[in-house]
Formats: structure tokens, C-alpha cells, sequence
DNA sequence: GCAATAAATGCACTTCCGTTGCATAATTAG
DNA sequence: CTAATTATGCAACGGAAGTGCATTTATTGC
């Protein structure tokens, strides 16, 4: 347990007795989780504190923020030694049609495009969407 | 302007004052329109028949819907000949983070994914993410 | 052309999610 | 121990998407 301690002191978090908590909670899943996820997991919680608790892990580069088109933005711990502001570290993300849920696929890089004259590239995101393995009864 | 008419009535959309006034509107700009702009340029005209012209013009394959990643829908018309639903006509959008303008790059599609065993894809979504012609002072 | 039918529009709400302001509690630094 | 910083709790706001229902407008069958 003081493994999340320091992992968080380490990215100069203070790890709280929530943090720790919504820590372990996005360990433990494999996918990528919503406020509201966290909301129901943690019902006694205040919205506002996890919310600024996400917020917080994501400008210092605890968790990662996925946009999966459905409009939710969801979080996802990043991988040991991900460098997710760098673009050669830009992972692809799966969208589940049927589970509703999405996951890293993170030795899946997004392949490099080349752009018109002019447009300059600074991020890039890459959402795949359909059957997950778990749906598709493998 | 017939035009448009001709064009609505193909893909079976009536062809309202409203509706062709909207698309007139899609077909003047090329980049991706909210509905929020839409709501702009016709001040006058009710939320609602705007938010439904926009749905109905999806529904029947005259514009196609973007998710830029900001949280914002945004549609454009779809080319001639464009297959939205198709894979295979799956190109990618940017998003300059300068003037936050999002433009369909129809001629670049997005490249094949080889997925891990289990998964299957049936829809894509690449959004590259900087600084667009324009701003990059070009 | 006229009544019956269907489609489009207008208006009033609702819901969902993200976000902020401010007071209080807890923690750390001096 | 006190002052200063940081985290938490509570209340409220705001934008955007979406829905229900009445009304107007257009279309179809007669």
C-alpha cells in the first residue's frame, strides 16, 4: 500500500486518504473510467473532490485523460514511464459498441501522418470503435 | 439554388426555407459548424428546428457528424460521393488549437489498424490536434 | 379544391456533465 | 504554536444535448 504512496509523492501529489482510495479504484480496472464511475464507486463521496482529485492526477501526470467520443471524458492511470505529452507516446484507445467501455491499447501507436503544407501537428487522438475482445466471446 | 433543392429532395430531405437556408450556410464555410454557430448566424430562428434540421441532415447522410475532442458536435456536409458509414472512406479531421477551427482532410483516410486477436473495428476517429494553415501564417 | 394525414416548427422544460466560488478543515512550513 | 498553504465540502452556475407536446405548414387521397 505504500507502493501508491510514493507513487503519487513522486509525482508530487499528496497522497490523501481519497486519493489513495480513487488511486487504487483506477488500478484495479483496466479500463477507462468517468467522474460518474468514480461517483458511483464512491458514492459517499463529494463529487467536487473527485472530480478536482482527476483533475489533479492528470496535471501531474498520474492518469491520462481519453476522449472516446462519447462525449464523457474518462481517465486511465498511465503505463510506468508513459510520457503521454509526448507525441511518439501517443497511444490508441478502443471504444467498446456493446460493453460501453474503453480501453488503452497502448503498444498501439498512432501511425504518423503526413499533413498538408502549412498544418503543423502538435497531438493527435485515434479512437477505434466496435467489438471488444470481451464481446466478441473470445 | 435549385441546386440545393435538387440536392435536399435526393437524399430525401424536404426542402424547407430553413433547411436550405442551413444548408446554404454548411456549404459557404469549410470547416465543421456546432450547432452553436448555427444558433448564431440565425438568431432568429428557434434551438429546436436548428438542433432537428441538423439530426434529420445526419440521418440522411447530408452532412456527417465530427467529434473534434472538444466536446462540441460538429457537422460538415459530406462531399459528393462520400460514403461516411463506409470504412473505407474514413478520413481524418484537424483541430487548430490556435483559432479552434476543425476542417475535414478528405483526402487523407485513416490508416489500417491491425487490432490485437478479439477485437473488431467498425468505425474510426482521427483527430490531429495544432496549428492549421492559416495560423501557421502560410 | 378540400378534408384527412403526415411532417416541420416553436416553445417550454429537463437532464447530464463539467466547472467555479467560497467557506471550512487539514496539513505543512517557519 | 502560528501562519500559510493545500485539500475538502457545499452550493450553485452554465453549456450543450435532448424530449414532449401543441401548432403550423405541407402533402396525399379523394
Amino acid at each position: 500500500m505504500k507502493e501508491i504512496e510514493k507513487t503519487l509523492e513522486n509525482k508530487s501529489v499528496r497522497p490523501t486518504a481519497m486519493r489513495i482510495l480513487i488511486y487504487k479504484y483506477l488500478a484495479e480496472k483496466e479500463v477507462a473510467i468517468s467522474l460518474t464511475d468514480i461517483e458511483t464507486a464512491f458514492a459517499k463521496a463529494e463529487r467536487t473532490t473527485l472530480y478536482r482529485t482527476l483533475k489533479t492526477f492528470e496535471d501531474k501526470g498520474v492518469v491520462h485523460q481519453i476522449d472516446d467520443g462519447t462525449g464523457i471524458q474518462k481517465y486511465a492511470l498511465c503505463e510506468p514511464g508513459c510520457n503521454c505529452d509526448l507525441e511518439q507516446d501517443l497511444h490508441l484507445h478502443f471504444h467498446c459498441n456493446n460493453c460501453d467501455e474503453t480501453v488503452c491499447l497502448t503498444e498501439h501507436k498512432i501511425p504518423h501522418i503526413n499533413l498538408p503544407e502549412g498544418y503543423i501537428a502538435e497531438d493527435a487522438n485515434l479512437v477505434l470503435k466496435g467489438i471488444c475482445e470481451k464481446c466478441s466471446g473470445q
